[in-house]
DNA sequence: GCTGAAATCACACATTA
DNA sequence: TAATGTGTGATTTCAGC
């Protein structure tokens, strides 16, 4: 019994080759049907779906979602912002962590060494937003010390693919 | 004839209330089946699925793809890099992003302004890998002037979906 | 917005290594 | 024993009206 959930459980942790083929041509296009992977990588449409799925439900699919065009959206302001803080000890940092997360304008938190303490990724309308978000996240804090922001002329890339290159765990 | 086409570009170039609920659905989960949509919205699955089709074929949608857990992708090494340069003339500047952006390293690239002239999000596998990018993109640039790396301890929060509120047009 | 055909997905079963 | 491949039914997608 228990020898039967180890191996269960070591199986479910790792990715052939084939698996991490699928992983990588999902992270470019996840709109592919199941047929047209599968054929590509020389398994069966069952096959492949069991693999697609152990992917999603084993966590190393976290989302599949849509990318828009920030071009497309309208007129929209991305910043990049270096916070510092005070105190920096574990519950001030997780403290800020906590507020600033929410907020739908920012998309992206790194906590970073060295150098500031945080670096955000951050998206508005106008400067007029971005004025507002640096009142209700940083202003208003009293432990954020300092705040320097860049603001983006323009992306000249926004990719979500991890390169999974080295990843292949050696064929036995 | 002329005045077809003009209400026909007129129609691609914009969206309703339910194109920005669809789009906004989208950018949470693009998993879900055109029915799912649907019925959620109360428009009917032809409608909903003529109405995605749009907003993929418009380009709002750029493209639909899987997120995967670096949690999950093994050991990873994420930085935030700040780039100046010597010479910021447009061919300079130009000439920077052509070489970087190609790189699978390199996640994200804003130029940006005031500060650096370019913002990295670079992602390898360990310092040796964040070494040889360095070497490859940076230091092999006789144009690079300034480099500062500050490298990535937790993502607190990564989210690529932008926020569409205030781009509803209203009602007429 | 509705109804049709076509394709796809998802599952149970038999098979093989 | 655990993965793969074959076949079936249900669901979904996508065309016409």
């Amino acid at each position: 019994m228990i020898y039967s959930i180890i191996t269960n459980s070591m199986k479910s942790i790792t990715l052939d080759e084939t698996d991490l083929h699928l992983l990588d041509a999902l992270q470019r296009d996840a709109s592919q049907s199941n047929q047209a992977l599968a054929e590509r990588f020389h398994i069966s449409p069952p096959t492949c779906l069991r693999r697609v799925r152990r992917l999603r439900e084993g966590g190393w699919i976290a989302a599949e979602v849509a990318l828009v065009d920030p071009a497309h959206a309208g007129p929209l302001l991305t910043a990049v912002v270096e916070v510092s803080l005070d105190r920096q000890d574990a519950d001030s940092l997780a403290a800020f962590e906590q507020r600033v997360v929410p907020d739908e304008a920012v998309q992206q938190c790194y906590r970073v060494s060295p150098g500031p303490d945080f670096v955000l990724i951050v998206t508005v309308g106008d400067m007029a937003g971005y004025q507002a978000l640096a009142q209700r996240l940083f202003t208003s804090d009293a432990n954020v010390r300092n705040v320097k922001a860049f603001f983006s002329l323009a992306r000249a890339k926004f990719s979500t693919r991890l390169p999974l290159a080295g990843l292949v765990a050696p064929p036995g």
